[in-house]
RNA sequence: GGUCCAUUCGUCUAGUGGUUAGGACGUCAGGUUUUCAUCCUGGUAACAGGGGUUCGAUUCCCCUAUGGACUACCA
């Protein structure tokens, strides 16, 4: 087999959304698993649409995720310039090549004769199509006499290449994922493939940079589904062999109808970027949320492709070893964000409390935090399973570093009897003559003093929770006094009584 | 509207011409924790509908329905 070459081929039109990480990814995994080459290679052919920033951010979104670019606009290689807008100079010939075999032609209509057409044809219920049908009725190097056309090209009025599609004929193809396809070039149109403005339009520089670039395998979106017809006849009109197809299923909203859009994690609060977007009109990224993103990258790959297995956790290496296209599904995947937490649980489950601990110190930082937090690492062991992102460790931890500003009313209602300030007391000069303060030393200290007493659990400890956590939730109770230490014990104690007893 | 693609639990999915249709997330129940969460155990829940083909279809074919993509001098 020849050498695996793939391309990512996406637009800077502004953050690359996650439907485009995945498409990149099967790529990546694609060309890995036969020690091939992944390519990254800038479609700018739309100059009116080019924003600042969204090459940059694809980039690093890439290098996030641990997809390494073989060739690219950074990585260089022998195939460059990897960027559409640097390659300019090339599409033109190709253009005339068609041109010359009579496969394309000049069009000179204008946006806005166009444009009226198919208003015209819509308000009689059908759909204007500019093929064999019309193109006889319009202006082009078709209707017009040779000088005249060529008179016009001199005299540098704007024009289009359109691409001209036979009348009918049924074209066969194939797609690695949804197998044989027909279809009858008399629905299709004469594409434009280059434009008024100089520049080719993406199904002609999307075929000319392929074959350049030597690419073996086009694995891509399915909304390209429709235009694969095209870019087959383009390639036996050229006489160059084509590549392999493969299309990729949707990534579809949570719920309702449509694929996955910004709106909808805006709606339902996940992000449907990797990175954070600082441009205009920001969005939320996954790596700013708090996912790791060994996490996002599994959970990607399962969106969509399964290994035939009960194996959810993969390794990038796994996913590479374990990668085939045949197993990516041909039906769109709702996204599911519940699933998504789930797979950073799994993720956070694995570092250790020393990795977390760092992790969490910067939290902490961030924060104001600067000194004196404590024993770290054990604080991240009491929480670590209760949490799927690094944030959650403050959320759930909060109490250790703050005494209670409130105690929860419910909890009061249910737990708080007249004798719980006097029990508290006791409790309260009990610990305080213990030196050893640690949870193996307090806890059988306290339940001894419980049962001697004749005192029941319940009367004593939910109480004693309240006044330390505030509430009834938390790490196991001689573990949280053991980390606050005997003094901030004693306080919340304390203070606990005045404020609840009133 | 037209063209193309798709359809297994709520979601991601496995699977087969004859299976108790499997797993994961979610959810529910029980257990653990005298808290909350985690965790463990168990339960709930699916082959879109109608025709064929066949001894037998969830599996193969056709139709319908539903969903989706595309329908620009955007990619």
């Amino acid at each position: 087999m020849t050498n695996v070459r793939v391309r990512f081929a996406p637009s800077p039109t502004g953050p690359l959304h996650i439907g485009g990480v995945r498409t990149a990814l099967y790529n990546y995994l694609f060309a890995k698993k036969s020690g091939g080459t992944f390519i990254l290679r800038i479609e700018d052919t739309d100059q009116t649409r080019y924003v600042e920033g969204a090459e940059e951010y694809i980039m690093e979104s890439l290098a996030w995720c641990g997809i390494i670019v073989d060739e690219g606009i950074n990585e260089g290689g022998k195939y460059g310039p990897y960027r559409q807008s640097d390659r300019k100079a090339v599409y033109r010939q190709y253009a005339d090549i068609l041109i010359k075999r009579g496969d394309a032609y000049y069009a000179f209509d204008t946006s806005e004769e166009l444009e009226a057409l198919r208003k015209e044809s819509e308000s009689i219920g059908n759909t204007f199509i500019y093929n064999a049908a019309v193109r006889g009725k319009l202006k082009n190097s078709f209707t017009m006499t040779e000088s005249a056309w060529k008179k016009k090209l001199e005299d540098g009025a704007p024009y289009v290449i359109r691409y001209r599609m036979p009348d009918n004929e049924d074209i066969h193809f194939d797609d690695m994922i949804r197998g044989h396809i027909v279809v009858n070039t008399g629905t299709l149109d004469d594409k434009v493939l280059f434009k008024s403005d100089g520049m080719p339009t993406y199904h002609l520089a999307n075929i000319v940079d392929d074959h350049l670039m030597e690419i073996t395998h086009v694995i891509r979106g399915e909304e390209w589904l429709p235009s694969l017809p095209l870019h087959f006849m383009l390639y036996r009109s050229f006489g160059w062999d084509s590549p392999l197809f493969a299309h990729l299923p949707l990534l579809l909203k949570p719920d309702g109808k449509g694929k996955l859009s910004k709106r909808d994690g805006d709606k339902m609060g996940f992000p449907v970027f990797p990175l954070f977007w600082p441009f205009g009109e920001t969005a939320k990224g996954y790596r700013e949320e708090g996912y790791y993103p060994e996490a996002f990258v599994n959970m990607l790959a399962l969106l969509g492709w399964n290994p035939g297995t009960e194996q959810e956790i993969f390794s990038m290496e796994e996913l590479t070893e374990a990668f085939s296209i045949e197993r990516v599904g041909k039906s769109g995947s709702r996204f599911d964000p519940e699933k998504a937490k789930w797979f950073n649980h799994q993720y956070l489950q694995k570092k250790s409390n020393n990795q977390l601990a760092m992790e969490f110190r910067e939290f902490l930082r961030a924060k104001g935090f600067h000194n004196d937090i404590g024993d770290l690492e054990k604080l991240v062991g009491l929480v670590k399973e209760r949490v799927s992102f690094v944030k959650d460790i403050w959320s759930e931890t909060d109490f250790f570093f703050k005494a209670p500003e409130t105690y929860d009313n419910e909890v009061i209602k249910k737990r708080w009897k007249e004798d719980s300030p006097a029990i508290l007391m006791e409790l309260s000069s009990l610990l305080k003559n213990l030196h050893d303060f640690s949870s193996s030393a307090t806890e059988p200290a306290v339940k001894a003093w419980i049962e001697e007493k004749g005192y029941n659990m319940g009367q004593v400890m939910n109480v004693f929770r309240l006044v330390i956590v505030g509430t009834s939730r938390g790490p196991h109770i001689f573990d949280i006094i053991s980390w606050i230490g005997k003094e901030e014990t004693l306080n919340r104690i304390k203070k606990g009584i005045s404020a609840i007893s009133v």
